[in-house]
RNA sequence: GGGCUCGUGGUCUAGGGGUUAUGAUGUCGCCUUCACAUGGCGAAGAUCGAGAGUUCGAUUCUCUCCGAGCCCA
């Protein structure tokens, strides 16, 4: 008997990471293979890679997010498109200032400017390196040669660039108003990095005393905020207070600098059933307070400064911070005999998402991107990208319903992008860098071809170089932008803009997004944000929003709950013969999870096909394992079979002389093979692969296989030219999903990569395609045939008779006479 | 409190106004059969979360409730 030219016996884990290996190692292999070369000719196909935060270890649920971006991208190349996967790595922004405050037990405000940035990327490289080995690891076909960090030079010359040309169109403006701040950080933050903690609190009730003697109580949770109180509002409609509506009321406490009584108005937000009705509406507790303020046209009193401390108008509490001047409020309120009552409970307080620090609302001077004027056209602009699947665009619909205030990028932050802008003496212009410069300026000074603007009205006035005496002492902008400021570029900037316009100009809009569903509100929302204010088009062809890994039993992972599984156990399950075993907390006890191989080609093929995209999806590698490293067995098995037969010479030329059987499972092939385009055509992994394991672990090697073989062995070579076409070419249309176990086979049978396919394979047998009449023909007995050989087995099995004995007393259908010969010979019938 | 998702054999999952409700895994039974026992063949296993409504007909559409998750206030 031949021997297989698949020398090892199975699939295995080490065998993958050698074939990984050798497919990296050549770095001009690699990049004829997966670099990107937009004068290729080729129909250009680029996908805004989310770049990941480097924090340590990458969560399993992102790994299996990013496999399907790369099968995504293969698929792409499959079908013949010049695919751009970009490598980036987001590594601006605050939690790398935590990391290094953490390590180094010192508040980033105590260092040098300059030292700290540094440090920061110091650390946030060793952080990157750990990140790429698993992209790796995975299987990323990323272009790493081109590898993009959004702290770069490069990078964030982009941004400005952009920020420089959003404030000359008026989409970028400079303003005074209420902003949520993080005082312990020290910086504003946008309304989307919120969160709500529960935390105990105390609500108290104070007396206070109307012009006219009348005694009202009002609760609250902010006693030491009365010092920024203007106005006292009750329900309209509450009948308790009318007679007090327009008379004014005294402060219950000393204040500075202030008038000490308040009026009492009306206002509709007011809940009637909580305490006794009556609001103080101060500068500002939460953003309902905001709301009245505007409203009734008040003027905000600035009761809190930067460092979170009480100003003057606090009178004796000034320079107190926040929880100090609560407690001291309550403490004079009830020596002054002015406290009713206090209740402790639980109240649900906004804090800043990174730090956790309870925010405060004040008055600041930031820069904003105007959003609200924006909204109807970002909706028209909707209409024209396909959401992936269609329902998770509702996530960004909701979120754009409850945009009402624009959105401040200016932080109080330092390693991030600095805001491009210097300040004339006097205040009134401003010095921006030219296009395409990258600028420090709370280090530097302008670049002499700057240009000089007037701060209010954003007109040229003339170039730096020419009227630098005339400005003054220049002053920097200390200030740094969000870090989504850079993010929100991340499209315009791998699809060329600004450093290859001809590429842009046929890469924009960006043909892809892939994205996870909590970040819709920021990251895909900012980016179409900027897309739409910049160049009044929309963002992206296709959006793509898969859902969260969770744990096993659907809860998220978190190091709290102690439910988290490490990405890199997973892909490394197996390795060296070593099983995998994990300790995960369920909801009632800790459960011990054990799998003896999994690897990065399993791990994608569960991921491709054991969920729709957009689910949540649950992760658990005993799962993994059980329900996926088979359907690799089998698919390496029907491979390995195969390798034992003669290889005809020319798989692409129908030897035009093929028995039935071999017509019949081509035309079942041809429907599999059909499917799987228009899949990989939309972007439907699920269907593809499902299409693909049912056709390889199904209907191939359990009846055709077993139909063929005597013929096999019996060197017949239009079964061999059948079946050698049909490994190929399924090895092609797979290896999006497992592209090494693809490669592997494809290379050693057929001495080509199915890696390096870029069209999707051609029908095998046109005569028996889908739509013509033959194969119509073939593929309606397709049932017929299954269950005959289904009923064949089962009749032996009753019979006790094992199958390769013959048997006798089977009649074949009628409809199935052209199988006679084969049916027969397969079951041995007699 | 509001919004959006989701609830389908033990477990995971497909589907969708009329189907014997998909597939996998697990369970059980049989089979060393010349690619594969990390396998093959077969069997059992689901009142499609609960209730009401629309309909000739609901697991599918609507509503209410219950449960899970995410997001927001």
């Amino acid at each position: 008997m031949p021997s297989p030219v698949l020398n090892d016996k199975r699939w295995s884990i080490d065998l993958e990471k050698r074939i990984q290996e050798a497919h990296t190692v050549d770095p001009q292999v690699y990049a004829r293979r997966y670099a990107f070369k937009p004068d290729s000719g080729k129909e250009l196909f680029v996908i805004d890679t989310p770049p990941p935060y480097p924090s340590g270890t990458w969560h399993i649920g992102a790994v299996a997010q990013y496999s399907m971006i790369d099968v995504i991208a293969r698929s792409q190349r499959l079908l013949g498109k010049e695919v751009f996967f970009p490598w980036g790595v987001d590594r601006n922004g605050i939690n790398i200032e935590f990391t290094v405050e953490k390590n180094t037990k010192r508040k980033m405000k105590t260092y040098d400017r300059a030292e700290f940035i540094d440090m920061c990327r110091e650390t946030i490289e060793t952080f990157t390196q750990a990140m790429r080995k698993t992209a790796k690891r995975v299987g990323l076909s990323c272009d790493y040669e081109r590898e993009y960090l959004t702290d770069s030079p490069e990078y964030r010359t982009v941004t400005q660039s952009i920020f420089i040309e959003l404030f000359k169109n008026g989409a970028i403006i400079e303003d005074l108003r209420p902003n949520i701040y993080d005082p312990v950080e020290g910086t504003t933050i946008a309304d989307a990095e919120v969160e709500r903690l529960s935390r105990k609190t105390r609500l108290v009730d104070i007396a206070w005393t109307c012009d006219d003697g009348t005694e009202i109580v009002i609760s609250t949770t902010r006693p030491e905020l009365i010092c920024a109180c203007g106005v006292v509002a009750v329900h309209p409609d509450d009948e308790r207070y009318t007679h007090l509506v327009g008379k004014t009321i005294e402060l219950p406490m000393p204040v500075e600098g202030r008038s000490t009584s308040v009026q009492v108005m009306t206002h509709n937000s007011v809940k009637s059933d909580f305490g006794s009705g009556v609001l103080m509406v101060c500068s500002f507790g939460d953003q309902n307070d905001v709301a009245v303020f505007r409203e009734l046209g008040l003027t905000p009193f600035q009761a809190i400064d930067l460092d979170g401390k009480l100003t003057e108008i606090a009178g004796p509490f000034a320079g107190m911070k926040v929880i100090d001047a609560r407690n001291a409020a309550i403490e004079y309120l009830e020596e002054q005999g002015k406290l009713v009552n206090v209740v402790e409970r639980e109240q649900e307080i906004p804090v800043s998402e990174r730090g956790k620090n309870p925010v405060e609302i004040i008055l600041l001077k930031e820069w904003y991107v105007r959003q609200t004027h924006a909204q109807d056209r970002i909706r028209e602009h909707l209409e024209d990208m396909e959401f992936h699947p269609p329902r998770n665009k509702q996530f960004l619909l909701d979120w754009m319903d409850n945009i009402s205030i624009d959105w401040p990028i200016s932080r109080r932050r330092w390693y991030h992008t600095e805001i491009p802008i210097w300040y004339s003496e006097d205040g009134e212009k401003i010095i921006v860098p030219p296009s395409g410069t990258y600028v420090q300026p709370w280090r530097e000074g302008p670049p002499q071809d700057s240009q000089v603007l007037d701060r209010t009205t954003r007109e040229l006035l003339g170039i730096f170089a020419d009227m630098e005496s005339e400005l003054g002492r220049i002053v920097g902008e200390e200030k740094v932008f969000d870090t989504w400021m850079d993010s929100s570029n991340s499209n315009l900037f791998v699809s060329g803009y600004l450093n290859h316009p001809e590429v842009f100009e046929r890469a924009f809009p960006t043909a892809l997004r892939p994205q996870g569903k909590e970040i819709v509100r920021t990251w895909l929302y900012y980016t179409l944000l900027k897309s739409n204010l910049l160049l009044d088009k929309p963002g992206f062809k296709h959006v793509w929003i898969d859902g969260l890994g969770m744990d096993p039993w659907g809860r998220k992972m978190s190091k709290s709950l102690g439910n988290g599984i490490d990405a890199d156990s997973v892909l490394e399950c197996g390795a060296g013969g070593r099983t995998g075993s994990w300790k995960v907390k369920g909801p009632d006890k800790t459960v011990s999870l054990r799998a003896n191989k999994i690897g990065s080609e399993c791990f994608r093929l569960w991921k491709a096909c054991d969920a729709q995209v957009g689910d949540d999806f649950h992760i658990n590698p005993e799962e993994i394992e059980k329900k996926y490293f088979g359907v690799l067995t089998k698919l390496f098995n029907v491979a390995r079979f195969a390798s034992q037969f003669e290889i005809p010479e020319n798989l692409d030329t129908n030897p035009g002389n093929l028995a039935v059987e071999d017509r019949w499972i081509l035309a079942e092939f041809d429907a599999t093979m059909d499917t799987v385009r228009q899949s990989w055509e939309k972007l439907d992994i699920y269907t593809a692969t499902q299409a693909l394991k049912t056709f390889g672990t199904g209907v191939l090697p359990s009846h055709y296989l077993e139909m063929v073989k005597s013929r096999l062995y019996d060197g017949d070579m239009s079964a061999a030219w059948t079946l050698h076409r049909i490994v190929r070419d399924f090895m092609s249309a797979f290896t999006p999903v497992c592209p090494f176990f693809t490669h592997h086979i494809s290379e050693t049978l057929y001495n080509r990569s199915a890696v390096d396919i870029d069209a999707f394979p051609e029908t095998a047998d046109a005569s028996v395609a889908l739509g013509t009449e033959g194969g119509d023909h073939l593929r309606n007995l397709s049932n017929l045939l299954q269950t005959f050989n289904g009923d064949t087995w089962n009749t032996k099995k009753e019979q006790g008779i094992s199958l390769n004995q013959p048997i006798s007393g089977l009649v074949i259908p009628e409809e199935l006479s052209e199988f006679t010969a084969i049916l027969t010979r397969m079951h041995h019938l007699e």
